[in-house]
DNA sequence: AACTTCACCAACCGCTCAACG
DNA sequence: ACGTTGAGCGGTTGGTGAAGT
């Protein structure tokens, strides 16, 4: 698996682009197409590397990027995609319409991870850091000590079933072409995402962005997260089509402790019987400031909340997760 | 005004994976 | 089956401007 030498070559320039170069790259893209990004900057008259072309391009020079501020709900969108999938920026961009992968790691890195920091959170795990975790009561710690077991065992479900997914979405996504385009739920969501038409869009992305598509439905907007400033409902939840295949999500309360990954043949399933189930009972403490629209904390994180109110507060903050999760990107954001 | 520190973000680096011969 | 190549992804760096002293 040699790594292709790229700006290594002498003669190549680095740095920052030219509007020159941009202009010469945008022009050659617009008629020519990208074609092979290693063949492209001889063809355009550039003196860069194809990788930089290529940087270039989905960074920043195409037209369907949208550069400034991120709003309260993109912001929450990455929180909370963040939780769940990790640094999976190109897969977290797939739910935040006309943002690259590179912006958001970006302002992750800048922003939200200093906030949640700020606030007492974890910003890997998503939850109130160690110190605190070894704070208080016995009770409390026994549960701090279960929850991150549990945790534990959620990401390393999750990391299968994400692999899974990948491999089975492909097969699926051409079995699906070639029967019913049909959709409802999260199950198939993804499937209409292929059906879409969006197979005839660039795609730049990697096996986890199918992975990703293959949580998330289309056609579903990310609004209203649970416990958000703007949440409509009581709970904060959006019923959203198909969640019917989520029965239980939120309302069970049945113990989660047979869990187990080894063969999620269906991802929904596999969330049904296990780490929502294992997320919502027990408990994952959260800063509740969280919820509260990913706006900064106003002081009150956790210490005027009551147990229940705390567990209300958690379960809301994984619920929103998977309901965004149980979303799609409004529309194609980087293809 | 000069200097230092901080924050931001575009771009690069290096790794991995898939496709292909 | 294996090696090579192209492309994508995530981590990191470095330049620049803003804020602070």
């Amino acid at each position: 698996m040699g790594r292709s030498p790229c700006c290594d070559k002498v003669g190549l320039k680095k740095g920052p682009w030219t509007p020159e170069e941009d202009q010469k790259l945008l022009a050659y893209i617009e008629e020519h197409g990208h074609g092979s990004w290693r063949a492209l900057p001889a063809k355009a008259g550039l003196q860069r590397c194809g990788k930089s072309c290529r940087l270039r391009w989905t960074n920043y020079l195409r037209p369907d990027i949208k550069r400034g501020k991120f709003n309260l709900q993109e912001e929450q969108t990455i929180i909370q995609l963040h939780a769940l999938l990790g640094n999976r920026w190109s897969a977290i961009a797939t739910h935040l319409p006309k943002r690259t992968d590179n912006e958001i790691k970006n302002y992750w890195n800048t922003h939200l991870k200093k906030r949640l920091a700020k606030m007492g959170i974890d910003p890997i795990t998503h939850k109130p850091k160690s110190d605190a975790l070894l704070s208080g009561t016995d009770a409390h710690r026994s549960k701090n000590a279960a929850n991150l077991s549990h945790m534990a065992q959620w990401e390393s479900a999750r990391l299968e079933a994400e692999a899974r997914l990948v491999r089975e979405s492909k097969l699926r996504s051409f079995q699906q072409r070639l029967t019913r385009p049909t959709t409802t739920g999260f199950k198939t969501g993804w499937n209409s995402v292929n059906n879409a038409g969006f197979g005839d869009l660039e795609s730049p992305k990697s096996t986890l962005t199918s992975s990703e598509n293959g949580i998330g439905p289309s056609s579903i907007p990310m609004t209203e997260f649970a416990g958000t400033a703007s949440a409509s409902s009581e709970t904060g939840i959006i019923k959203q089509e198909g969640e019917q295949e989520w029965k239980g999500l939120g309302g069970s309360s049945t113990n989660s402790a047979s869990f187990t990954s080894t063969s999620i043949h269906d991802i929904g399933n596999a969330m049904e019987d296990g780490f929502i189930n294992l997320l919502l009972n027990d408990s994952i403490s959260t800063d509740p400031s969280l919820s509260d629209g990913g706006k900064e904390s106003d002081g009150n994180s956790g210490g005027s909340h009551d147990h229940c109110q705390d567990d209300d507060d958690n379960n809301n903050y994984w619920n929103s997760i998977l309901d965004l999760v149980n979303s799609s990107p409004s529309d194609s954001p980087m293809f």
